[in-house]
DNA sequence: GTCTATAGACTGATAGAC
DNA sequence: GTCTATCAGTCTATAGAC
């Protein structure tokens, strides 16, 4: 068996295997006997148990991450180099949730995998998050050129709680089904994207920082 | 030595290495060893170490939820029966986000304690988190009786958005203050909640279900 | 209730033969 | 590159002295 084809089988057995059972509960030795190998392969092609995870956590981020900055330059192209602020925040959210809601993805092992990522955030993959700072930088720029004058900290609010909403969705999807008892519809990915979308861009579009606001945002918080 | 005082040195020990360390990084010997107690003595009072965690998140969580529960007592109490929806949203989202964001927090080892349940989210901790749907239910039907004739799906995805900002906040902190680089003041945290609950209740009055609106952002989709 | 002592199984990681 | 064998650590769980 050549080195590709081991390496190969170790990161399709590990992706399926964590993307069942999650993180806590697969060992090194049951990724090994899914794959067909030996033991000491893990060790040999990977170096560790964390960097295998690493491993495949980054792939698939790539992926994702480059399905939204095509998205992004889609959208800048189009407006001759300024989006919309619902485009920009679609390519933002929009491959994330795509990728991991829907019927869909209940069938891919890479999807349900990145789903187990974002509920069971384990160091290995905490360390990588923490890098893509400057992914997210350039949509908090393109944030910028569509609402010239917005102050930075409402932008980056806004990107924030974009973010947020789309990836608690994912994480705690079980949660709103249940407490809806099927009120929202996970399964509508559009549907989803749109809202994240509309309450994002309202939020920023919505002048908060202004004095006449913080006065009665301040008169409520009383009441 | 009492029952008592062995029972807390083990809670107080696992909480603070819990805190410290992350859930992955302290093993039942580190606690013991802090605690000055046997390592039989937690399997005898908790039973096993997940019951051990669970009893720390159990305690902290009832705290947090009846913060929460007063809150909105006292806001339906003054306005006779109905609080406008800020104010509902402000006890869902207040009570968490002043435990575990601002400067006092970091001293705290109940609240960095509540922090890593929120980030490293482990078996155990998520099976408790399931169990607080009830909880949440009191909130839907507290904005339902300040919105009425809100559709229910509606109330939910406002429920769920307020929340998934709220906790994302307290989950990526590090992330937004690195992004922002200072811009975004997450120790001002009355700010943070005023935020917080500003855009979920400006999505929560405005109309997304209409016909004009479900067009327009059909329409801002093609964009 | 607390402790010592220990069982038995499992983990990730590695040295060294091939 | 692959393998065997093994290390040092962890875990739950328990028997039995005090």
């Amino acid at each position: 068996m050549s080195t590709d084809t081991t390496r190969s089988a170790i990161l399709t057995a590990a992706e399926r295997l964590y993307a069942e059972r999650g993180f806590g509960d697969v060992t090194l030795r049951d990724i090994v006997a899914t794959a067909g190998v030996n033991l000491a392969a893990v060790n040999y092609h990977f170096g560790s148990k964390d960097e295998l995870i690493a491993e495949l956590f980054v792939t698939r981020s790539i992926v994702t991450n480059r399905q939204r900055l095509n998205e992004l330059k889609a959208a800048e192209s189009a407006g001759g180099g300024r989006a919309p602020i619902e485009a920009v925040l679609r390519a933002l959210v929009g491959p994330t949730l795509r990728g991991c809601l829907g019927p869909d993805s209940q069938r891919s092992d890479a999807a349900r995998f990145m789903i187990r990522a974002a509920i069971e955030t384990i160091p290995p993959i905490r360390k990588i998050k923490n890098r893509e700072i400057d992914h997210l930088r350039k949509f908090a720029a393109a944030m910028r050129r569509s609402l010239p004058g917005k102050p930075d900290a409402e932008i980056y609010w806004g990107l924030h709680f974009a973010l947020a909403m789309a990836q608690q969705t994912v994480r705690d999807s079980e949660r709103l089904l249940r407490l809806s008892e099927g009120a929202c519809d996970l399964d509508d990915v559009d549907g989803v994207i749109d809202r994240v979308v509309a309450v994002a861009s309202l939020a920023l579009k919505t002048n908060m920082t202004g004095e006449a606001e913080a006065a009665e945002r301040a008169e409520a918080r009383k009441r």
